[in-house]
DNA sequence: CGGTATCCCTGATGATACTG
DNA sequence: CAGTATCATCAGGGATACCG
């Protein structure tokens, strides 16, 4: 596999739009960028609401109860970064209870594909994770004790 | 609910078309594994570090030297927890002068691929992200001023 | 060279209370 | 309902110094 072999260094930006593996992620530019979104991603709550608005628009606290654990203030932050970040689309109808609805953008609903790979991959994967975890932990008893 | 069972494979046609995206991560055990490798993909150095050792096996301060900004201490940590993860491996070689070798495992490897995936897009998208930036401060600016 | 130990600061997050 | 404000906590991470 030469896909996943020659990853960092020089030049070619991205020619990333045909074929499937395109691994050029680099240039310390582009680099920042990648690690700026890798940490939108990375964050605790993002990927949690972004997957869940995959399921279609939902109100605040709609939102919040299908997210056990996430607090109000979170919620709102988080929902702030992903709208500015033209992810999410926040829409406001005065109304008695005030209602707002949340839905994501374009630009949100295709980056569900790639993080819903690495999902993939987590879900795949954990199990040799969690071994690796403990085998890790079990040598580290074992040099230690 | 099969949602996720035949997840971790193919290349392009997944069923993307319908609801918009594979979605398919959200039972709550798997959750919290996705939320978990998450964390590990999200974090400052991890990325930066797998990338580098995906161009091959890398000693210490080779590999430190590749990653501008990170301190010794970081790329220890960083290290060690990709190794107990099992995503890459750790190579002492007794000598005068330390010589310590690190490189990916092929669960590392593996991981190389959804990770790349992700970085092209953010190089694809950033410039969206960081206009969609600008539009949202200038409007709270505008707002507030 | 490779790594560990300390100190310290800042940002992220949770809990709680209040507002339109 | 949908926030905003405030406070306290705490882990992440940089700088520095020392060890084998």
């Amino acid at each position: 596999m030469e896909t996943a072999t020659h990853i960092a260094q020089e030049g070619t930006a991205m020619s990333a739009r045909d074929t499937g593996v395109t691994l050029g992620v680099e240039s310390p530019p582009q680099c920042s960028a990648v690690n700026d979104i890798l940490a939108r991603v990375g964050d605790k709550w993002s990927v949690r609401v972004v997957m869940s608005l995959a399921e279609g628009s939902q109100r605040f606290n709609v939102l919040r109860r299908g997210i056990p654990g996430i607090s109000q203030r979170m919620l709102t932050r988080t929902l702030r970064g992903l709208e500015r970040d033209g992810l999410v689309k926040r829409t406001v109808t005065p109304a008695v209870p005030p209602r707002v609805d949340y839905e994501l953008t374009g630009l949100g609903t295709s980056l569900c594909d790639p993080v819903a790979r690495l999902g993939n991959w987590a879900i795949a994967n954990i199990g040799a994770v969690e071994s690796a975890r403990a085998e890790f932990d079990l040598k580290l008893d074992h040099t230690k004790l």
